[in-house]
DNA sequence: GAATGATCATTC
DNA sequence: GAATGATCATTC
């Protein structure tokens, strides 16, 4: 079976997903690769996005490279996320572009990162380097959406680092600003150009940006779900 | 280059 | 050991 062949047609509706998530719960990226009919890479230096794909395609999504919504039907985006033996969070989460240009007057309800975060199917998967791929298993799902205190750490964050952006300060910025949400060059490598604003206003080339989810804001978002 | 999927690896 | 800055594959 090839890459771009579904395993399941998409899902009709969210518990439809959830439910589906949840049955990967438990198994092997091993057992999953070889139902997929994908081959298991060594490690993932060179296929960062490979887990993510193979479990678009066990739940249903649009493997690949779509600008929309993984389930742009349901509203809801596709998140894995490598966790330690405790169910800790390795990395942060990537979310989406930062937009360098063009944001005058953009505010945070239509903002992107909003709307991508506004419904996350979370699939915690065991991440630690020591453990071979094909041995790591996938987790209990979560299907969630910010709570009122969690979008609020959001906004704050994300005004900030707007603000920055607007103001031609974009190289300023580190991933030290914020305090859930930072902003990280998101490149191919330290070469890569895009359009910015300049410290008066003119337009720069730097590096392209992504808008990230430090694992303090993840971590206890997994961990309540431990919980329940 | 921009967008998808992210993790790597050097620095602190 | 954790976090920041750097990087990888692929598609269009």
């Amino acid at each position: 079976m090839s890459v771009d062949s579904p395993l399941v047609t998409p899902p009709e509706d969210e518990a439809t997903l959830l439910a589906r998530a949840q049955a990967l719960a438990g198994y092997t990226l091993g057992e999953l690769a070889l139902r997929a009919g994908l081959a298991i890479p060594a490690d993932l230096r060179r296929d960062k996005g490979w887990v993510g794909t193979l479990l678009e395609l066990h739940l249903g999504a649009s493997a690949g490279s779509k600008p929309e919504q993984d389930f742009a039907h349901l509203g809801v985006e596709l998140k894995t996320i490598p966790v330690d033996s405790q169910g800790r969070p390795l990395e942060t989460t990537f979310v989406c572009v930062a937009p360098l240009t063009g944001n005058t007057g953009v505010v945070w309800e239509t903002s992107h990162v909003r709307h991508k975060l506004a419904r996350v199917l979370w699939i915690p998967v065991e991440g630690d380097r020591a453990l071979p791929l094909a041995e790591r298993r996938v987790g209990a799902p979560l299907l969630w959406s910010p709570s009122p205190e969690e979008e609020h750490q959001l906004r704050c964050d994300w005004e900030e680092l707007m603000d920055l952006i607007v103001l031609g300060q974009v190289e300023r910025i580190t991933a030290r600003h914020g305090e859930v949400l930072q902003i990280r060059p998101k490149a191919a490598n330290s070469r890569a150009l895009t359009e910015g604003i300049g410290e008066n206003g003119q337009p720069i080339m730097t590096l392209p940006r992504g808008f990230y989810l430090k694992k303090t804001f993840t971590a206890p978002l997994l961990a309540r779900h431990f919980l329940l």
